[in-house]
DNA sequence: CAATATACCTGGATGC
DNA sequence: TGCATCCAGGTATATT
Protein backbone atom coordinates (compact mmCIF):
# COMPACT_ATOMS: atom_id res chain seq x y z
CA UNK A 1 0.00 0.00 0.00
CA UNK A 2 2.00 2.79 1.64
CA UNK A 3 4.52 4.75 -1.12
CA UNK A 4 6.46 7.68 -0.19
CA UNK A 5 3.33 9.93 0.02
CA UNK A 6 1.94 7.62 2.44
CA UNK A 7 4.77 7.17 4.75
CA UNK A 8 5.63 10.75 4.88
CA UNK A 9 1.96 11.28 5.60
CA UNK A 10 2.18 8.92 8.59
CA UNK A 11 5.73 10.27 9.83
CA UNK A 12 4.02 14.08 9.67
CA UNK A 13 1.01 12.61 11.87
CA UNK A 14 3.15 11.13 14.39
CA UNK A 15 5.96 13.47 14.94
CA UNK A 16 4.21 16.08 16.66
CA UNK A 17 2.08 13.72 19.02
CA UNK A 18 5.24 11.43 19.98
CA UNK A 19 8.62 13.93 19.98
CA UNK A 20 9.51 14.29 23.59
CA UNK A 21 7.33 11.33 24.45
CA UNK A 22 8.26 7.80 26.55
CA UNK A 23 7.29 4.53 25.41
CA UNK A 24 6.69 3.43 29.04
CA UNK A 25 6.17 -0.11 27.67
CA UNK A 26 6.24 -2.24 24.18
CA UNK A 27 3.88 -5.19 23.45
CA UNK A 28 3.52 -6.99 20.24
CA UNK A 29 1.47 -10.17 18.84
CA UNK A 30 2.80 -13.84 18.46
CA UNK A 31 3.30 -13.39 14.83
CA UNK A 32 6.21 -12.84 13.03
CA UNK A 33 6.11 -10.28 10.38
CA UNK A 34 8.91 -9.77 7.58
CA UNK A 35 11.17 -11.21 10.33
CA UNK A 36 10.40 -12.01 13.60
CA UNK A 37 9.36 -9.39 15.71
CA UNK A 38 12.98 -8.11 18.39
CA UNK A 39 11.31 -8.25 21.03
CA UNK A 40 14.32 -8.42 23.44
CA UNK A 41 15.69 -5.27 21.68
CA UNK A 42 12.44 -3.50 22.00
CA UNK A 43 12.52 -4.69 25.50
CA UNK A 44 15.95 -3.39 26.40
CA UNK A 45 16.28 -0.01 23.90
CA UNK A 46 12.81 1.16 23.54
CA UNK A 47 10.38 0.21 26.34
CA UNK A 48 11.00 2.77 29.31
CA UNK A 49 12.90 5.00 26.50
CA UNK A 50 12.07 8.77 25.01
CA UNK A 51 11.31 9.71 21.29
CA UNK A 52 13.61 12.20 20.17
CA UNK A 53 12.16 12.50 16.59
CA UNK A 54 11.19 10.68 13.62
CA UNK A 55 12.69 10.69 10.45
CA UNK A 56 11.69 8.79 6.89
CA UNK A 57 14.13 7.21 4.69
CA UNK A 58 12.66 5.67 1.50
CA UNK A 59 9.68 3.76 2.57
CA UNK A 60 10.66 3.06 6.02
CA UNK A 61 10.35 5.46 9.14
CA UNK A 62 12.97 6.13 11.94
CA UNK A 63 11.60 6.83 15.20
CA UNK A 64 14.80 8.26 16.92
CA UNK A 65 15.10 7.58 20.76
CA UNK A 66 17.00 10.22 23.12
CA UNK A 67 19.34 6.82 23.97
CA UNK A 68 20.77 6.77 20.27
CA UNK A 69 18.50 3.83 19.62
CA UNK A 70 16.29 3.53 16.46
CA UNK A 71 13.14 1.72 15.72
CA UNK A 72 12.78 1.04 12.19
CA UNK A 73 9.43 0.76 11.05
CA UNK A 74 8.17 -0.45 7.44
CA UNK A 75 4.52 -0.67 6.63
CA UNK A 76 4.71 -3.33 3.85
CA UNK A 77 2.00 -3.50 1.64
CA UNK A 78 -0.53 -3.33 4.65
CA UNK A 79 0.95 -1.51 7.43
CA UNK A 80 -0.91 0.97 8.89
CA UNK A 81 0.37 3.25 12.52
CA UNK A 82 -2.84 4.36 14.50
CA UNK A 83 -2.46 6.92 17.30
CA UNK A 84 -5.62 5.91 19.45
CA UNK A 85 -6.40 5.67 23.42
CA UNK A 86 -5.09 3.12 25.25
CA UNK A 87 -7.92 1.39 26.44
CA UNK A 88 -9.16 0.63 23.52
CA UNK A 89 -9.82 -3.19 22.30
CA UNK A 90 -6.95 -4.20 20.49
CA UNK A 91 -7.86 -4.80 16.77
CA UNK A 92 -7.15 -8.20 15.02
CA UNK A 93 -3.50 -7.40 12.98
CA UNK A 94 -2.42 -5.32 16.05
CA UNK A 95 0.99 -6.40 15.81
CA UNK A 96 3.17 -4.34 17.83
CA UNK A 97 2.02 -1.54 20.92
CA UNK A 98 3.82 1.15 21.48
CA UNK A 99 2.11 2.34 25.07
CA UNK A 100 2.98 6.11 25.50
CA UNK A 101 3.46 7.88 29.17
CA UNK A 102 -0.05 10.35 27.90
CA UNK A 103 -2.65 7.18 28.00
CA UNK A 104 -1.74 7.00 24.11
CA UNK A 105 -0.96 4.06 22.15
CA UNK A 106 0.82 3.95 18.76
CA UNK A 107 -0.61 0.73 17.33
CA UNK A 108 1.04 -0.88 14.00
CA UNK A 109 -1.61 -2.86 12.02
CA UNK A 110 -0.86 -4.82 9.43
CA UNK A 111 -3.18 -7.63 8.13
CA UNK A 112 -0.80 -9.57 5.71
CA UNK A 113 1.97 -8.74 7.92
CA UNK A 114 4.71 -7.72 5.04
CA UNK A 115 5.98 -4.72 7.17
CA UNK A 116 9.14 -5.27 9.16
CA UNK A 117 9.72 -4.21 12.27
CA UNK A 118 13.78 -3.69 13.03
CA UNK A 119 15.70 -2.55 16.38
CA UNK A 120 18.98 -0.47 16.03
CA UNK A 121 20.65 -0.53 19.62
CA UNK A 122 22.53 2.60 20.93
CA UNK A 123 25.79 1.09 20.13
CA UNK A 124 25.76 0.13 16.58
CA UNK A 125 22.62 2.23 15.17
CA UNK A 126 25.27 4.99 13.57
CA UNK A 127 26.84 2.01 11.45
CA UNK A 128 23.60 -0.14 10.85
CA UNK A 129 22.12 3.14 9.55
CA UNK A 130 24.52 4.10 7.59
CA UNK A 131 25.33 0.11 5.88
CA UNK A 132 20.98 0.29 5.46
CA UNK A 133 20.97 4.02 3.48
CA UNK A 134 23.86 2.97 1.01
CA UNK A 135 21.46 0.01 0.16
CA UNK A 136 18.52 2.46 -0.76
CA UNK A 137 17.67 4.37 -3.48
CA UNK A 138 17.87 8.30 -4.27
CA UNK A 139 15.29 10.58 -2.48
CA UNK A 140 12.83 11.66 -4.98
CA UNK A 141 13.34 15.11 -2.74
CA UNK A 142 17.02 14.92 -2.42
CA UNK A 143 19.73 17.33 -4.11
CA UNK A 144 21.10 13.99 -6.00
CA UNK A 145 17.95 13.72 -7.89
CA UNK A 146 19.13 15.11 -10.68
CA UNK A 147 19.07 14.34 -14.56
CA UNK A 148 22.85 13.68 -14.94
CA UNK A 149 22.71 10.81 -11.74
CA UNK A 150 19.42 9.38 -13.39
CA UNK A 151 21.20 9.07 -16.75
CA UNK A 152 23.57 7.22 -15.71
CA UNK A 153 21.79 4.90 -13.60
CA UNK A 154 20.06 4.32 -16.75
CA UNK A 155 23.06 4.13 -18.48
CA UNK A 156 23.07 0.51 -20.06
CA UNK A 157 19.36 -0.90 -18.75
CA UNK A 158 17.18 -2.17 -21.44
CA UNK A 159 14.76 -2.63 -18.41
CA UNK A 160 11.39 -1.14 -18.94
CA UNK A 161 11.74 3.00 -17.60
CA UNK A 162 8.92 2.20 -14.88
CA UNK A 163 10.82 -0.54 -13.46
CA UNK A 164 13.61 1.26 -13.18
CA UNK A 165 11.63 3.79 -11.15
CA UNK A 166 10.30 1.39 -8.85
CA UNK A 167 13.33 -0.27 -8.25
CA UNK A 168 13.81 0.84 -4.69
CA UNK A 169 17.83 0.31 -4.75
CA UNK A 170 18.48 2.72 -7.25
CA UNK A 171 15.18 5.34 -6.96
CA UNK A 172 13.11 5.68 -3.25
CA UNK A 173 9.72 5.78 -2.58
CA UNK A 174 8.16 5.09 -5.69
CA UNK A 175 6.01 2.39 -5.80
CA UNK A 176 3.36 1.00 -8.71
CA UNK A 177 0.79 4.02 -8.14
CA UNK A 178 3.34 7.05 -8.67
CA UNK A 179 5.32 4.82 -11.24
CA UNK A 180 2.06 5.10 -13.41
CA UNK A 181 1.31 8.47 -12.47
CA UNK A 182 4.53 9.88 -13.08
CA UNK A 183 5.07 8.74 -16.02
CA UNK A 184 1.58 10.00 -17.36
CA UNK A 185 2.52 13.22 -16.03
CA UNK A 186 5.84 13.12 -17.44
CA UNK A 187 4.20 11.59 -21.03
CA UNK A 188 6.80 8.82 -21.24
CA UNK A 189 5.98 5.00 -22.19
CA UNK A 190 6.26 3.08 -18.89
CA UNK A 191 7.71 -0.07 -21.41
CA UNK A 192 10.30 2.43 -23.26
CA UNK A 193 13.82 0.94 -22.15
CA UNK A 194 15.68 3.21 -19.70
CA UNK A 195 18.61 3.68 -21.50
CA UNK A 196 16.86 5.23 -24.35
CA UNK A 197 15.89 8.27 -22.19
CA UNK A 198 17.02 11.43 -22.82
CA UNK A 199 18.47 14.04 -20.26
CA UNK A 200 15.23 16.09 -21.06
CA UNK A 201 13.23 13.15 -20.25
CA UNK A 202 14.40 12.68 -17.18
CA UNK A 203 14.12 16.13 -15.96
CA UNK A 204 10.34 15.82 -17.17
CA UNK A 205 10.52 12.77 -14.68
CA UNK A 206 12.23 14.19 -11.67
CA UNK A 207 10.09 17.39 -11.94
CA UNK A 208 6.48 15.37 -12.71
CA UNK A 209 7.80 13.01 -9.54
CA UNK A 210 7.94 15.80 -6.93
CA UNK A 211 5.08 17.26 -8.08
CA UNK A 212 2.77 14.51 -7.41
CA UNK A 213 4.29 12.74 -4.73
CA UNK A 214 4.20 16.67 -3.09
CA UNK A 215 0.53 16.41 -4.07
CA UNK A 216 -0.22 13.12 -2.92
CA UNK A 217 1.50 13.81 0.33
CA UNK A 218 -0.64 17.23 0.44
CA UNK A 219 -3.51 15.10 -0.06
CA UNK A 220 -3.07 12.88 2.51
CA UNK A 221 -1.65 10.34 0.90
CA UNK A 222 -3.93 7.43 -1.65
CA UNK A 223 -6.51 5.52 -0.04
CA UNK A 224 -6.90 2.81 -2.29
CA UNK A 225 -8.03 0.33 -0.72
CA UNK A 226 -7.72 0.84 3.19
CA UNK A 227 -4.14 3.18 3.89
CA UNK A 228 -5.30 5.69 6.93
CA UNK A 229 -3.13 8.24 8.25
CA UNK A 230 -2.50 8.09 12.28
CA UNK A 231 -5.67 9.87 12.97
CA UNK A 232 -7.71 7.10 11.21
CA UNK A 233 -8.79 9.42 8.42
CA UNK A 234 -7.99 8.69 4.96
CA UNK A 235 -6.03 10.42 2.23
CA UNK A 236 -7.87 11.69 -0.97
CA UNK A 237 -5.12 11.93 -3.80
CA UNK A 238 -6.95 8.25 -5.56
CA UNK A 239 -9.43 10.98 -6.75
CA UNK A 240 -6.87 12.62 -8.23
CA UNK A 241 -5.28 9.42 -9.72
CA UNK A 242 -4.93 10.30 -13.66
CA UNK A 243 -4.22 6.56 -15.35
CA UNK A 244 -3.63 4.00 -11.96
CA UNK A 245 -6.38 1.90 -12.14
CA UNK A 246 -8.53 3.59 -14.68
CA UNK A 247 -8.94 0.80 -17.22
CA UNK A 248 -10.23 1.16 -20.37
CA UNK A 249 -11.60 5.35 -19.00
CA UNK A 250 -11.02 8.57 -20.97
CA UNK A 251 -7.52 9.85 -20.15
CA UNK A 252 -8.30 13.37 -18.92
CA UNK A 253 -5.86 15.04 -21.26
CA UNK A 254 -6.84 13.97 -24.74
CA UNK A 255 -9.55 11.29 -24.03
CA UNK A 256 -8.13 8.36 -25.82
CA UNK A 257 -9.10 5.03 -23.60
CA UNK A 258 -6.62 3.87 -21.27
CA UNK A 259 -4.53 0.95 -21.39
CA UNK A 260 -4.20 -1.76 -18.72
CA UNK A 261 -0.95 -3.87 -19.35
CA UNK A 262 0.96 -6.11 -17.52
CA UNK A 263 4.97 -5.66 -16.62
CA UNK A 264 7.30 -7.24 -14.80
CA UNK A 265 4.15 -9.07 -13.20
CA UNK A 266 2.70 -5.61 -11.76
CA UNK A 267 0.01 -3.58 -13.41
CA UNK A 268 0.58 -0.74 -15.41
CA UNK A 269 -1.92 1.87 -16.91
CA UNK A 270 -0.67 4.65 -19.61
CA UNK A 271 -2.49 6.66 -22.26
CA UNK A 272 -1.22 5.10 -25.67
CA UNK A 273 -2.13 9.04 -26.95
CA UNK A 274 -0.07 11.00 -24.58
CA UNK A 275 2.94 8.08 -23.76
CA UNK A 276 3.60 7.10 -26.70
CA UNK A 277 6.22 4.06 -27.46
CA UNK A 278 9.00 5.07 -29.52
CA UNK A 279 11.16 2.89 -30.73
C1' DC B 1 25.57 -8.79 -13.77
C1' DA B 2 20.69 -8.06 -15.45
C1' DA B 3 16.08 -9.43 -15.71
C1' DT B 4 12.38 -12.26 -14.31
C1' DA B 5 9.90 -15.42 -11.18
C1' DT B 6 8.56 -16.60 -6.74
C1' DA B 7 7.56 -16.41 -1.92
C1' DC B 8 5.76 -14.19 1.99
C1' DC B 9 0.20 -13.28 3.86
C1' DT B 10 -4.86 -11.75 4.30
C1' DG B 11 -8.93 -9.93 2.52
C1' DG B 12 -11.86 -7.78 -0.87
C1' DA B 13 -13.97 -8.17 -5.39
C1' DT B 14 -15.73 -11.02 -8.86
C1' DG B 15 -17.84 -14.89 -11.09
C1' DC B 16 -20.33 -19.18 -11.03
C1' DT C 1 -25.32 -17.88 0.33
C1' DG C 2 -21.26 -20.46 -0.62
C1' DC C 3 -17.13 -21.38 -2.83
C1' DA C 4 -13.26 -20.82 -6.01
C1' DT C 5 -10.39 -17.67 -8.21
C1' DC C 6 -7.91 -13.57 -8.93
C1' DC C 7 -5.75 -9.50 -7.48
C1' DA C 8 -3.50 -5.95 -4.38
C1' DG C 9 0.39 -0.45 -2.64
C1' DG C 10 6.60 -4.11 -1.26
C1' DT C 11 10.83 -6.40 -1.09
C1' DA C 12 14.15 -10.28 -0.48
C1' DT C 13 15.68 -14.26 -2.57
C1' DA C 14 16.07 -17.72 -6.16
C1' DT C 15 16.39 -18.73 -10.90
C1' DT C 16 17.13 -17.94 -15.75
Amino acid sequence: MPELPEVEVTRRGLLAPLSGRTVVRVSWSAHRLRGPIPRKLLQEHIAAQQIRTIDRRAKYLLLRMVNGAVLVIHLGMTGKLGLIQGQTTLHKHDHLVLHLDNGLDVRFNDSRRFGSIVVWPPDHAAQLEADFSRKEGLEPFGPAFIADNLLALARGRRVAVKSLLMNSRLIAGIGNIYANEILFAARIAPQQPAHLLTEKEWGRIIQESRRILQLAIDAGGSSISDFLGVSGHPGYFQLQLAVYGRKDAPCPRCGQAILKTIQGGRATYHCPGCQPHVE
